[in-house]
DNA sequence: ACGGATACGAAG
DNA sequence: TTCGTATCCGTT
């Protein structure tokens, strides 16, 4: 394909240079291969870095990217050459600087960053378009509908189905004149450019607050290079507006400056696109797994052409080629959904600061809740600390009470509280909606029994599998599989004798309709809303008042606003406090802040309550008394008393094989060999707490270093002093956010 | 002696 | 990752 004339072609003229002196290509492959490969340029070939091109690998021809060019040749012994430059967009500097320290932070193979570099260019382009266009030649045969049709068409190509709306007839009597050959179909390209931002559109009126950070960022940006900034307000305090006239003010800077903003969930994108549009009255630019693949390529080139100026995505979106990057916001950048798990680890809120920096932008992180780790740094000063506290217009911050669920405890197999019950009843009998929190999907997590104690789970995998009485099936929310749920114990074959054990929200979702059955209960959970539309539709008839009970994962507890929404009830808030890892409070307080902080977004007072075993924990303590700075206080205390994060640093290593003794002897031959270093303490091996996964037997090591440590450094020595046998693989976690 | 499965290391 | 080669095994 052709690329866009424009800034790219500079380079046409010097290609043509002839040169004396060999140089050698060093060429990055998206495969597993410790380094860049080195090879010969052909001469006249002039290859820059960042252009694409194929090489010779063994047997095969693989598809690459120049990290460098130097002069010199092969030396004792000789290059294989580069076999020709592939016409795609070069990448620009700035990601070629992001995909080697982005395989350097993580410990792991520069070619998986460069595999996630490259993702758009891998989809085919849009097809073209197919439309109809007049031949000149009339039908047989003339009819009223017959002659709408081919006035329409006039001066036009359209497609068949627009021809015939444009029309106002019906799609066969296009087709039958499509059959008679009075009209003829031909292709056209479809439409390249993106809509652009209209910079002249007026902001929205701003209060105070908001103006006043708006300010500082706008200055930030115009001062330009790298700087960093921490958005900390309340929700409801108005982030968005604030995010949206600093994406103006970095856009207003320059005509190519292009910004990118990160969401930690496809679910808030459409919400957010929407804001974006009113704002700028045209769309931008979509980024994540939602998006068809030729619509990724389109967006991948625009990125690159600089067409695309703003880009909302997922976090896969931090590797696309942007060549004039001037702000990178990071929306709920406490959310852990922005570290990424499995194939190449990251955390993307840490990797939109160093992307950041390497391209001289901004950053700007966003929250309501931020994690320790930005409040450590808006602390020590390295990030501008920018808070808003007032809730935007009339609306106020939400009552927040516990319920002490030894005192009043639910009636035996039930999981409302009486105190709950009664308040949602005063809710309902105003006509307010009540939305009930759980984090968990499905009808009940355990499913065990009663005859010989067996727990149902997933074949070869130590996790429970969890009931869905939608489906009729036990699903194994790990590694995907599922299973009817069999009528008989298939251990002791009793019948009728299994039981489900706990609360998801399909069963609460039963309690709410048995306790208030006029009330129109819905669910929502990635189970009921599958997709986009699905969750636009849940969330469009929670706003017009068509739900009286909301029942809610945490699909629901981010970003909606619903005017009519007074009363939440988190079912079980100590939920997520439990397994107990170093972030177990900090991530409570931030999901059952934003949980309650849905009630009560408008005119009308909002009320959460919290049923909890533990009433006086501080988690549950700071949440009554909102008195968040007192808890980020106490737990920065404690993790500095541990030399936790922020003011130390983790890494794990995570073994796994189905060969238990190979398994075992590989990581006793780890722990033999750990490097002696100061400021560094290792722990392990032990059996993770998911001790077999799909027949794998996984075992881990915890690293904890101080700060002063290189412990990327640590990491990578360590890992070259054993060899990993074939049947186990080996992964390092830097910054781990799951223990298990 | 042979084919098939499998383990290992190299690829510039 | 993918490929070629070495090696081990069972069969013939």
């Amino acid at each position: 394909m052709t690329f866009a004339a424009g800034p790219l072609d500079l380079g046409t003229v010097s290609r043509q240079k002839h040169r004396t002196m060999p140089r050698i290509a060093s060429v990055l492959l998206p495969m597993p291969l410790p380094e860049a490969f080195d090879y010969a340029e052909p001469e006249g070939l002039d290859l820059r870095p960042g252009d694409h091109v194929t090489v010779p690998l063994g047997p095969r021809v693989i598809r690459g990217v120049v990290m460098a060019v130097r002069d010199g040749s092969g030396g004792n012994r000789p290059l294989k050459p580069v076999l020709e430059r592939v016409d795609d967009p070069p990448l620009p500097p700035g990601v070629l600087t992001f995909v080697e320290w982005a395989a350097r932070y993580s410990v792991d193979l520069p070619g998986w960053p460069l595999a996630m570099a490259l993702r758009g260019l891998r989809h085919p382009p849009p097809k073209p378009d197919k439309v109809l266009v007049l031949t000149g030649s009339q039908p047989a045969r003339m009819t009223p509908a017959r002659l709408k049709v081919l006035a329409a068409a006039e001066g036009r190509k359209l497609s068949g189905a627009a021809l015939a709306s444009a029309a106002g007839v019906s799609a066969g009597v296009v087709k039958g004149l499509v059959d008679e050959g009075a009209l003829a179909v031909d292709f056209v390209e479809p439409e390249r450019g993106l809509p652009q931002p209209d910079l002249s559109l007026p902001p929205r009126d701003l209060n105070p607050g908001q103006a006043a950070c708006v300010e500082v960022l706008a200055e930030m940006l115009h001062a330009g290079g790298f700087q960093a900034a921490l958005l900390d307000g309340v929700t409801g305090s108005g982030k968005t507006e604030v995010y949206l006239e600093a994406v103006a003010a970095a856009l207003a800077e320059s005509p190519d400056s292009q910004v990118l903003v990160l969401l930690p969930e496809i679910a808030l994108t459409q919400a957010v696109l929407a804001r974006f549009e009113q704002r700028f009255g045209a769309l931008p630019a979509e980024w994540h797994s939602g998006v068809s693949p030729p619509r990724r390529r389109q967006v991948w080139e625009a990125v690159a052409s600089g067409d695309a100026r703003i880009v909302v995505g997922a976090r896969s979106a931090l590797f696309l080629p942007f060549k004039g990057l001037r702000l990178v916001v990071v929306d709920e950048e406490h959310d852990s959904s922005f570290k990424q798990e499995e194939g190449f680890i990251y955390q993307a809120r840490d990797l939109a600061v160093a992307r950041a920096k390497i391209e001289g932008a901004s950053v700007l992180l966003a929250s309501a809740t931020p994690s320790l780790e930005s409040l450590f740094n808006a602390q020590a000063g390295r990030y501008r600390w920018l808070r808003l506290s007032a809730r935007h217009g009339a609306a106020q911050l939400p009552d927040i009470d516990l319920v002490d669920m030894r005192q009043t405890p639910p009636e035996p197999g039930r999981w409302l509280s009486p105190p709950l019950i009664k308040a949602m009843a005063v809710t309902l009998q105003r006509g307010e909606q009540a939305m009930l929190f759980l984090n968990r999907r499905g009808y009940a997590p355990l499913v065990l029994c009663r005859a010989c104690g067996e727990k149902m789970k997933s074949p070869d995998t130590d996790s429970w599998l969890v009931e869905h009485r939608y489906t009729g099936r036990l699903v194994c929310h790990l590694t995907g599989f599922s299973m009817k749920k069999p009528e008989a114990c298939p251990h002791c074959g009793a019948k009728d004798s299994l039981v489900s054990i706990g609360p998801g929200v399909e069963r609460v979702e039963e309690e709410a309709r048995h306790i208030f059955p006029d009330a129109r209960v819905a669910v929502f959970s990635s189970d009921t809303v599958m997709d986009a539309e699905a969750a636009r539709t849940l969330v469009a008839s929670m706003a017009a008042g068509e739900i009286d009970i909301l029942v809610a994962t945490q699909a629901a507890a981010k970003g909606h606003n619903f005017p009519n929404l007074t009363l939440v009830g988190v079912v079980d808030a100590d939920l997520s406090l439990r397994g107990g890892d170093l972030r177990a409070g900090e991530r409570t307080f931030q999901l059952l802040a934003q949980a309650a902080g849905r009630a009560g977004r408008h005119e009308k007072p909002g009320r959460a309550l919290l049923q909890t075993y533990s009433p006086d924990h501080a988690v549950m303590q700071a949440l009554k008394a909102q008195d968040r700075d007192a808890f980020i206080e106490a737990e920065m205390g404690m993790r500095q008393d541990a030399g936790l994060p922020p003011f130390g640093r983790l890494a794990a290593v995570i073994a796994s094989g189905p060969d238990a003794a190979a398994l075992e002897s590989y990581v006793e031959a780890l722990a033999a060999v750990i490097p002696n270093a100061e400021g560094v303490e290792v722990f392990g091996p032990a059996d993770a707490p998911l001790s077999l996964v799909r027949g794998r037997r996984r075992k881990r090591f915890l690293v904890r270093a101080d700060r002063t440590v290189d412990l990327q450094g640590f990491m990578a020595a360590w890992r070259a002093r054993a060899k990993v046998p074939n049947s186990v693989r080996v992964v390092i976690d830097v910054d781990p956010y799951s223990f298990l």
